[in-house]
DNA sequence: GTCTATAATAGGATAGAC
DNA sequence: GTCTATCCTATTATAGAC
């Protein structure tokens, strides 16, 4: 690089993006800061806040992309599992256990509570599209009203978001960590569940 | 009171562990703090200092409680369910949405790997007979293998945690968000599970 | 056993130079 | 569009008074 080492970006709010993913996929929501981020690309703690108001901003263009490429993991997982509506659903959990795995971004970032004050149309898009793409594949099993749709809905998520955590957060480190093995359990896991009568 | 209003306490190091669990329920691992503990308490930020050295050992002192508590609810639970295999482990399951819930200190909190450094052996003890307890319950079911039991309490663990922190979180915020429904159906989730042939 | 006071560190955010 | 410099706030942890 012939260039002196001022101005490192030609697209640093892409670059910030990018990066809080890398930070939220190894050390949690919990240590993401926006000096941290801007320390990783290597410009100083106020560059950010010429592409984001602030801290939220941020995080909510994050969800926005995660919210988008989730949807499309989702989406392309039910097309790989085949025409069989079950499968379909059971394989969107394993695809959330990777996304989640990959990016540190599962629902509890996309949905954040303190990004609902966040004006932001692009995250509003994605992220209905995401839940509509969810409930399309609950809907499409053999559940007897909207009521069940959703609870089958919620228990696909929170076995999924269950195994996504607990491995992200170590539980499983004394056994077989991989990321291949516990999306299968998930998968596995998913597709015994069904919408009970006494599920209400 | 006719007492002056400094030294506020008998037992600080147990009102400390109480307000942390309060602290955690309310606002989560991410914002936890000695100080803002102290606060709680009304205590000055330097007194958890006279009874525990660091962060990291009050957080096993929680994480010890927490272990021990949660046993005892699990083993309640399992009592009141009766005599099937998988009605107990399924109501375990319930129990610790509820016990998440209330206190805020789940597995992630209870086998946090920052805290495997802190030499604690109540902790210790109590972290391993919440384990027993656990894979006991699992190994009740007819499970053709000890794989199987710990595949069978894996998926139970997942979607009891699952449900417990997207409910914390707020993510079922829109419905009903009380705890006693949230149990319910990570119960009855659980009550589906099954040890697959697949799931291995 | 708890207090006040303080040091060190880190993060969010802003002003103004270039 | 990014930098340096700075302010404010919060947290961890320690020293020494009472």
């Amino acid at each position: 690089m012939g260039a002196n080492r001022a101005y490192h970006h030609g697209d640093l709010r892409a670059a910030l993006i990018a990066a809080s993913f890398d930070l939220l996929a190894e050390q949690g929501l919990q240590r993401f800061s926006v000096a941290a981020v801007a320390r990783r690309l290597e410009v100083s703690s106020a560059a950010p806040y010429r592409h984001f108001p602030d801290r939220n901003h941020l995080l909510s263009a994050v969800s926005a992309a995660a919210a988008r490429d989730l949807n499309a993991a989702i989406l392309a997982a039910a097309e790989a599992a085949g025409d069989d509506p079950a499968e379909r659903l059971a394989a969107a959990a394993g695809a959330y256990v990777r996304f989640v795995t990959r990016t540190g971004a599962g629902l509890p970032v996309i949905y954040a509570a303190e990004l609902y004050e966040v004006a932001d149309e692009a995250r509003r898009e994605h992220t209905r599209a995401l839940m509509t793409t969810m409930l399309d594949l609950a809907a499409a099993t053999e559940t007897a009203s909207y009521h069940d749709t959703v609870l089958l809905l919620e228990a696909s998520i929170a076995v999924a978001h269950g195994y996504a955590t607990l491995h992200s957060q170590g539980f499983f480190a004394r056994n077989d960590t991989s990321v291949d093995t516990i999306a299968a359990r998930a998968v596995e896991a998913a597709r015994t569940l069904h919408p009970s009568p006494r599920m209400r």
